[in-house]
DNA sequence: CGCTCGTGTTAATGCGCATTACCTCATGCG
DNA sequence: CGCATGAGGTAATGCGCATTAACACGAGCG
C-alpha cells in the first residue's frame, strides 16, 4: 500500500478524451480566479456558508466572475459520483414510451410531480420501461440507469419486484406510486380508496338507500380489493346489509349485466348501484348500458355511483357520483416523500385522500 | 508536484457515504474472483476481446460468476465519468411534461427513436423543458442535465439556441429534430416538406387541374415556408400559374374563407385547393367548412389536398390527398445520426422523404 | 510575549470505473 | 542454454467534483 516514491513510469488514461474538449472545469475557473479548485467548489455550491466556513466576499466575487465569464457548468455525472447527488429525480414508468390510454392517468400526476420537484429544487429525468438496449450485462440492466439520479419515482403496476427490491436493498431512494407493499422497505404513496369508497356508500345511505350493490370486474388488483373493502365498510357503518349478496362480480360485465337482471334487483329492493373504476371502465359502461336498456331514469328511478373518475370518452355524459383521485397531489406527495428519503428519512407509506364528487347520478330512492 | 512521501495525515472524504451501502463494486467482484479490478472491468465490458488482449477462459468465468453471484451492476455515473459514455441517449422536449396536443405528433416519433436506440444498444433518458429546479448555478442549468447521457436528441421549435449552441460548442453530441440550421455545426434531421408538397401539386396537375390554390395561415414557421416553396415549385414544374395569386394567406381562415369566396375562385378557374398543415389544422378545417357550406361535392366538383396529415379528430373523415410525415423513420434517422456523432462523426443534416397519400379528396377537375 | 482561537484557503483524497504502461511467466528459437 | 516473444494480468492513474484535515495568519488574552 506504500506510495511509490517516484521514477516509475505513468500508466493511466489516454492523453485527452477529445470529446469533452470545450467544457471548462472547476480547475480552469480556479486558475482564472487565482484560487484553488476546492474554493471554487465551495463557492459554487454555497457549501461555504452552510458549513459555517464562509469564503470572503472578494474571493467569492472573483470566483463567481470567473465562472460566469467561462460559462462554467457542472458535470452532473461527476457531481453524482463525488457527492452521491446531483439534484436529479428520476421518474420511471413501466410502459413503452407513453401509450395513449395510459397518458390520461399519468399526465395530471406528472404535473404534480413537476411542480413539487421544482419547489424542492430538483430537476426531472424520465425513464421508460421498454428500451432494453445493449446496456446492462444480462437483463438486470433495465432499472439500472435510474442510479444516475438521486432517487426515483416508480409508476405503474408492472414493476418487476426483484429489480425494485434490488434498488431498495442497495439503499437507493425509491418511492412507488400506487400501494405496493410487497418488497419490504419500499416507500409508497397511494390514494385512499377505502375511505373514499366508504364515503360514497355513506352518501347513498344518507339519501335514503337501503340496499346498494357493487358491480366489479374479476381482476384482483389491490385497488379493486380496497374499493370493495371500503364499500363493505360503508354498508356496515350505515347499518345496511353487506355480505356476498351486496357484490356482483363478473369477468365480462357487458355480457352478464343485462337489463332484466337490473330489473330483478330493483324488484328485490336494490335502489342504488356502485361500479368500481378500472382502466377500461367496463363495469361502469355495462352498468350504464343495462340501466339504459331497462329504460330506467337514472337519478329518478335508480341511483348510480362510480368509485373513481369516469373514462375520458364518457366525460361528456352526466357526472357520476363518486370520487376523484387527486393525481397532482399524489405526485407532489410522492416527490416530498422521495426528497425525504434522499435526505435519509425512513421508507414510509402515505395515503392521500380522494375528493368526494356529488355528481348528478344519485338521488333519493324511488318511492314505489 | 512531487508526490509527498508519507507520514502526512490524510484529508479527504468522510469514511463511508452510508448511502451506497449495499451495491457491490468492481473491487468486490475482483476480490471474490481473486483477480484485479482492472480485469473485472475488462471482462465485463468485453474490451479484452475487442482490443485483442483476451482474458483466459477460466479467469473470465471466475469473474462472471463472481459478478453474477454478487449481483453486480455498473454505476452509470461512474461509467460516464471514466469513459465519457454510458450507452444512454437523451431525448429533450421543450414542452412542460407531455402536453395533450403535442403528444399526437411526438408519440410516433418516440416509437422510432426507441426502436432504433435499442437496435444500436442504447437506453433512453427523457428530459422535459419545464422543471427549472435549483440545479445549475445560474439559469444555464436547464439543459445541463443532458450531459448525463452520451448524446441528446432535441425535439420542438422552442429550443433556446444559446444553450444549445453551448452544448454544440462543447463538442457534446446533439441532434435537433426539425430543421434548425441556426447554430453552426448543429446536426439535424427533418422531413422534406418541399419535395412532398411539390409531389402533391404534381399529382393534382396530373389529374388535369390547371389552377390550384394554396391556403395557408399567417405564421412564419420554416415548415410553412418550406411547404409554400414546394407548392410553388410544383406549380412551376407543371407549367401552372404561380405567383402571389396562387396563395391565399389568412390570419384567421375560419373567418376569411367563406363559401362565397370559394365559389368565386371556382368561377375563376380554380379547381383544386391545397391547405397547409399546422398544429391546429385551422387552414384545413376552414377549407373543408367553406366547401361544405358552398354545397360542393368534394372529389366531384372540387379537389382538396392537405400538405401533411389530418388532425386526430378528423381521422374519421375522408382521407385527404397529401403526404404523411414518416415520424418513426424520422426518429430512427435521428438516432442513427446521433450515434454517428457520438462515434465521432460529422454534424450533418438529413432530410427524410415523406410518403405521398392519394386519399379520396382529389379527382379530375369538373367539366362545366 | 507566547498561546489559544478564529478565519480563510488549500492540499490531498476518494467516488467507481476505464485505460494503459509495464511486469511476470512459459515457450519458442537460434 | 540464453534471449526474444507473446500471453495474461496488474498497478497506477485520471475523469470532474466534494470534502475535510491541516496550514497560514491575525487578533485577542492572560
Amino acid at each position: 500500500m506504500a506510495k511509490e516514491a517516484a521514477g516509475r513510469a505513468r500508466p493511466g488514461r489516454a492523453p485527452a478524451p477529445a470529446d469533452r474538449r470545450g467544457r471548462p472545469r472547476q480547475a480552469e475557473v480556479a486558475r482564472l480566479a487565482g484560487v484553488s479548485q476546492a474554493t471554487v467548489s465551495l463557492v459554487l455550491s454555497g457549501r461555504d456558508i452552510a458549513t459555517g466556513r464562509p469564503i470572503s466576499a472578494p474571493t467569492r466575487a472573483k470566483v463567481l466572475d470567473a465562472a460566469r465569464s467561462l460559462g462554467y457548468v457542472p458535470d452532473p455525472a461527476a457531481s453524482r459520483l463525488a457527492a452521491a447527488r446531483n439534484n436529479l429525480l428520476g421518474v420511471f414508468s413501466f410502459t413503452a414510451t407513453f401509450p395513449t390510454d395510459v397518458r390520461h392517468s399519468y399526465y395530471p400526476f406528472l404535473v404534480g410531480v413537476e411542480q413539487e420537484a421544482a419547489a424542492q429544487g430538483y430537476d426531472l429525468v424520465l425513464f421508460t420501461g421498454s428500451s432494453t438496449g445493449g446496456a446492462g450485462a444480462g437483463g438486470t440492466g433495465a432499472l439500472n440507469r435510474v442510479r444516475l439520479a438521486d432517487g426515483c419515482l416508480f409508476l405503474g403496476r408492472h414493476a418487476p419486484s426483484d429489480e425494485l427490491s434490488r434498488l431498495v436493498a442497495d439503499g437507493f431512494p425509491v418511492v412507488h406510486v400506487g400501494r405496493h407493499d410487497e418488497p419490504e422497505g419500499l416507500a409508497w404513496v397511494g390514494a385512499d380508496y377505502v375511505s373514499a369508497s366508504r364515503e360514497v356508500v355513506t352518501a347513498l345511505a344518507g339519501l335514503g338507500h337501503r340496499r346498494v350493490l357493487l358491480v366489479r370486474e374479476d381482476d384482483d388488483a389491490p385497488a379493486s380489493a380496497d374499493r370493495e373493502r371500503g364499500f363493505l365498510d360503508g354498508l356496515a357503518a350505515s347499518g345496511l346489509p353487506g355480505g356476498p349478496d351486496a357484490v356482483f362480480r363478473s369477468g365480462d360485465p357487458r355480457r352478464d349485466l343485462t337489463a332484466d337482471r337490473v330489473r330483478a334487483w330493483l324488484a328485490d329492493g336494490v335502489s342504488a348501484f356502485v361500479a368500481e373504476e378500472t382502466d377500461t371502465g367496463a363495469a361502469w359502461r355495462a352498468l350504464r348500458a343495462a340501466v339504459d336498456a331497462a329504460g330506467l331514469d337514472c337519478p329518478g328511478q335508480v341511483s348510480l355511483a362510480l368509485l373513481g373518475s369516469p373514462p375520458a370518452d364518457l366525460a361528456d355524459g352526466p357526472v357520476p357520483m363518486g370520487f376523484d383521485i387527486p393525481r397532482p397531489a399524489l405526485g407532489a406527495e410522492a416527490v416530498r416523500l422521495l426528497a425525504a428519503r434522499i435526505g435519509g428519512g425512513p421508507a414510509a407509506g402515505t395515503l392521500v385522500a380522494c375528493a368526494f364528487r356529488p355528481g348528478t347520478t344519485a338521488g333519493p330512492p324511488a318511492t314505489p
